[in-house]
DNA sequence: CATAAAATTTTACGCACGTAAATTTTTGTA
DNA sequence: TACAAAAATTTACGTGCGTAAAATTTTATG
């Protein structure tokens, strides 16, 4: 490693005897140059520790390579772990991603948008806040920037949607809930934050009709995304009212259901599925604390490495210029069986 | 709104009868025009949307308004957490802050810390992973980046540190156990990728002796961030092996205490303090969860809004100049009672 | 009201790179 | 070996803004 310090594109293709150009446009492509003109830049590279400026770069370019991921709440776990596996597939398509949280606020998620534009990325991946984003402000990023929802829908925004089959998720686990004892009732958010909700409760009432059994559906009261806190307290609501019509509750996802399971702790019920259970619980997405609740937690399993594959594939595709009809794909859920349900 | 698409600040000056320069100042510091002028920038600003480019102002600029955050594992709610309350510090404070995860792995921590050189970063916020970090990597960044570790020391490293009073938070939970119950033996990872962690084995071991019991450490086996699991595989090994010296295990932290809580609960150990309960498990740092375990988890509250509120102070501090000592800051931790000790 | 000092604004230049068009070099073909 | 086509490289200009220094305006003082 030389000592003179190289400053800028210039000095450094001077070193290489190069043209500037030449070696921009090396760095935008490695296989754009000659192999020779290639060896000679990345024998410089490892003499002069080069890298070139990323707001130069960037200023003056028609699409950059940045790619903006947006989740609703960085906090929650699931969402950690989508922020997670898209970000290292993005770097893997040769993209720079960032990560962005709304925290759970619509204002911020307009913000979060706004502030993103200022990145001139060439695509975003969005889990939008669902029923309370400000659906014009998306709209209008969506028609400026090529944009990939997940998880949760929006209408038919974007270029495409990734996420979860929901009506499959509480289709399996009806199906799995009825054949091993009494048919569930459901247990979800009366206002959920997430449009998945809907249809995993509507799905919950096509398959107990389907089955022959009485759809029974008890809503929680409670805004937010304290979701654990929300089905702990009403929860505990329902037991002490015998709501609950039946001795198994399926829950619209599974934080709800880990706020369930405290609840039940605490009134002393049994969660489980032996003979000396007084309840089962049952979840839905996989939450990564849902394999070390008491009992774990019976639930659907979300794909997220198929979900964040196909996510990124969409927008690389839609990035790269494919005039696709807006599509939207539907990712089958796993059955995950443990000691609640 | 004009139709009139502004496409820079030169245009938008002639808009507002100024001169570029004086429009960029404006930018940097509202406050740093005169009013008049400053009402002739707002008013066109409500006429043209115009946003000054981000790349060009970077790019010119000694100094950026940039700050990174960077945390070991953003899956980890504690660190979700942590970068939540963090960004909306920075935020306050006036600059643009952007969230890294090292995902768990020290290279990739190396590779965040390269790119966000590329950023030209104001400072940094940073936790380290501990001791799997590249000391020599992260050296070289504090030497060219104001940067404050936090959550975790990293020897002096870095302008500054905040984070937990670690022995403070394990003498008060050893206190409180001694007060109510039979003392504890302390429940570790035997190579705990934080420092943090050994911290509070001395701790433990200390405030035992202070008291006049004998310190008994059980230390549990594995690598890596996935602690839940570690708790539950190697809690059931040694509830099997009878290997917990005490009927009360303080656990080295909340994630392992959540999967030894599993295990005790596939044990058919139910924990608790009443009489009838058969352990009590306490942990340390109050993780978003530890509220709904079953039963919920006592536990040493980490003050993520004084440490982050600290954090930022001192960053902001060192970026604006000030020549401070390597100073550490511990902030202390808070008893939560609750029901599994 | 004159004048110096302070505050504000403008002039003038630089930054580090992108990129279309022009030039040079290489490759393919007879 | 000649020569056109293709590929690679260079020339020349543009991008949007920062910032020091100069010019102007405003404020303070007598």
């Amino acid at each position: 490693m030389s000592n003179h310090r190289v400053r800028n594109m210039e000095e450094f293709a001077a070193m290489s005897g190069l043209s500037r150009p030449t070696v921009s446009k090396y760095f935008h492509n490695p296989e754009s140059v000659r192999p020779s003109t290639r060896k000679r830049i990345e024998d410089a590279l490892t003499k002069y520790d080069y890298r070139p400026n990323v707001f130069a770069m960037n200023q003056n370019r028609k699409l950059t390579r940045n790619v903006g991921i947006v989740v609703p709440y960085l906090a929650d776990p699931v969402f950690g772990e989508f922020a997670r596996t898209i970000e290292l597939r993005c770097v893997a398509a040769g993209y720079s991603p960032t990560v962005f949280s709304a925290h759970g606020d619509a204002d911020h998620e307009v913000a979060v948008l706004e502030s993103l534009r200022a990145l001139k990325p060439a695509g975003v991946l969005m889990a939008p806040l669902g029923r309370g984003s400000d659906h014009r402000a998306v709209e209008k990023f969506c028609a400026d920037v090529p944009t990939v929802l997940f998880d949760s829908e929006l209408r038919d925004l974007g270029a495409a949607f990734v996420g979860a089959d929901n009506p499959q998720f509480t289709r399996l686990m009806v199906d799995y809930l009825c054949r091993t004892g009494p048919p569930p009732c459901f247990f979800e958010m009366k206002t959920p934050a997430n449009p998945n909700a809907g249809k995993r409760s509507k799905s919950y009432v096509q398959t107990m009709e389907r089955l022959g059994h009485t759809p029974e559906i008890i809503q929680a009261a409670g805004t937010g995304w304290g979701f654990e806190e929300i089905g702990y307290k009403e929860g505990l609501r329902a037991f002490e009212a015998g709501a609950f019509t039946s001795d198994t509750i399926l829950c619209s996802n599974d934080r709800l259901a880990i706020g369930l399971l405290t609840a039940a702790y605490e009134k002393g019920l049994r969660v489980g599925r032996g003979d000396d259970c007084a309840i089962r619980i049952a979840g839905q997405d996989d939450h990564p604390f849902s394999r070390f609740t008491c009992p774990p937690l019976t639930t659907i399993a979300q794909d997220f490495e198929a979900i964040s594959q196909q996510a990124c594939e969409l927008l690389v595709a839609v990035i790269e210029g494919a005039d696709l009809p807006h599509e939207k794909r539907f990712i089958e859920g796993r059955l995950v069986m443990r000691e609640s349900a």
